[in-house]
Parts: C-alpha cells; sequence; structure tokens
DNA sequence: GTCCAGGGCCTAC
DNA sequence: GTAGGCCATGGA
C-alpha cells in the first residue's frame, strides 16, 4: 500500500507538529520496567491517573518484576487504584511479570535481544498486552522500530483523506512503517506528538470535527489532499 | 449530573 | 473479523 505522495505527506505532518509543540521526549519513565509498567497501566486511562499509579507502585517497592509477581493482587490493586480497571490491571502486570521471569528469568536485555516483530508476538501472546501497548513496549522502552498506532492516529489519518476505508491497527502501523524512513527517534516524537496535538493541545474538543478540522487547519498544510485541514 | 481519558479481552454472530 | 459488553477512577 504505497502512496505516491504519502511519505511527504506523513513527514510534511510530522514537521508542522514537531515545529509547533517540540520534542516530547517521550517516554517519560526512569527505567524500562517503568516504562513497560506504564504503558499497561496507562491503557484507556489519562497518563495523569496512570503516572500516580506508577508512583504509588514505587513508593511501596513494587515497580519490580519480582515484587509484582510475589506481591497479594490486592495490596498491587491498592496501588494502581487511579489507573481505573485496577483489578483487570493487576493481572495484567502480573501476567506480563511472570512472562519475563519464566522465559527469560527476569531479564529485560534478554527479552530485548530479539528483533522487533519476533518480540512482538511474543508479547501479543500475553494476556493483557494488546497491539498498542506491545507496540509502545518495543519502541519507548526497547527502543526498536515498531511505529505506535492509536484512536488519534486514525483519526487524524481520516482528517486528512489518507485512510480511504483502511482503518485496522495493524494497516495503519504499517502505513507508517512502509512510508516514513525507519528512524527510532522520529516513530517516538511522531507518536508522542501526535498524543500531545490531539489530548493536550484539543483536550477541550476531544472527538469533534472541530478540533482536528478548525485547529489543525490554522497549523498544518496537508500536501497529500491539498489542503489545509 | 455528564463526558472522556495515551485499550484489551471475551463472547456472539 | 467485527460489533458490543465489560472493566470501574478522576478531572473537566
Amino acid at each position: 500500500m504505497h502512496f505516491h505522495n504519502l511519505e511527504k505527506t506523513l513527514l510534511e505532518i510530522y514537521n508542522r507538529l514537531l515545529k509547533a509543540y517540540g520534542p516530547r521526549n517521550w517516554w517519560p519513565a526512569r527505567t524500562r520496567f517503568e516504562v513497560i509498567a506504564g504503558a499497561i497501566l496507562t491503557q484507556n486511562v489519562s497518563w495523569k491517573n496512570a503516572s500516580t499509579a506508577v508512583s504509588n507502585l514505587k513508593k511501596s517497592g513494587l515497580l519490580s518484576p519480582l515484587a509484582i509477581i510475589s506481591a497479594p493482587h490486592k495490596q498491587i490493586a491498592l496501588q494502581i487504584k487511579t489507573s481505573r480497571y485496577y483489578n483487570q490491571k493487576t493481572a495484567k502486570l502480573k501476567n506480563f511479570c511472570n512472562y519475563l521471569e519464566s522465559k527469560y528469568n527476569g531479564s529485560l536485555n534478554k527479552m530485548f535481544s530479539h528483533g522487533a516483530e519476533t518480540l512482538r508476538k511474543e508479547l501479543l501472546d500475553v494476556n493483557g498486552i494488546g497491539k498498542e501497548t506491545a507496540d509502545s513496549i518495543l519502541l519507548y522502552a526497547g527502543r526498536k522500530l515498531s511505529f505506535v498506532s492509536d484512536a488519534y492516529t486514525k483519526r487524524l489519518l481520516e482528517r486528512y483523506g489518507i485512510l480511504n476505508g483502511l482503518s485496522s491497527y495493524d494497516e495503519i502501523r504499517r502505513l507508517f512503517m512502509e512510508n516514513i524512513p525507519k528512524d527510532i527517534y522520529l516513530y517516538n516524537e511522531y507518536h508522542a506528538l501526535i498524543v500531545h496535538h490531539c489530548y493536550a493541545v484539543c483536550k477541550s474538543e476531544p472527538s469533534c470535527q472541530t478540533c482536528l478540522v478548525k485547529r489543525i487547519s490554522r497549523n498544518i498544510y496537508c500536501s497529500y489532499s491539498n489542503n489545509f485541514l
């Protein structure tokens, strides 16, 4: 699915976002494990809520694979209450930690020694890690070439008329991976900038056309559709 | 009071 | 392979 000037358009959007907001320097975390825990905890909840949960885990000494495996469900759930769905997320954290311990003896170095696509399949087999979470782990914790897509990305591309019905997660991910340079920094900032634009800047109208049409139209020219959107 | 936030799983068709 | 229900906090 290669479009003629799609690469140009995607890079144009990126450059406009970067110029407007500057580098976002994701992921806001100190360690790789913290990135992974954060990626699970931020599922369908604001980063503010998720971030509080990560801090609580850290404060109570639970921010490590072994601690999460050995701690009782209720103890973890209590610390991550602000992340919403805290019972499910407790299980998800435990699932990942059990996978890491049993398969890699707890070593993230060993885990990340695999190629992106191979490791992606493995992560997707962990109950609680879906596509977006897997890609976030690969990119932001493992610094691997795996583009992170999400609902914001889809909406953004729809406004530009780029999707034309193709809309599954993997289709959108491939769209980027096949049409922009394979560069970790670019992948990192691009996704972060989309989230920042759609959430932080346009949060007053998160699901409306106005947000992504009006506001972007003042900042971003889309050379693909030959229009301001 | 309502709406939504950096999803994913399970089930039914 | 996809639509719908479920999970179940905090801020605007």
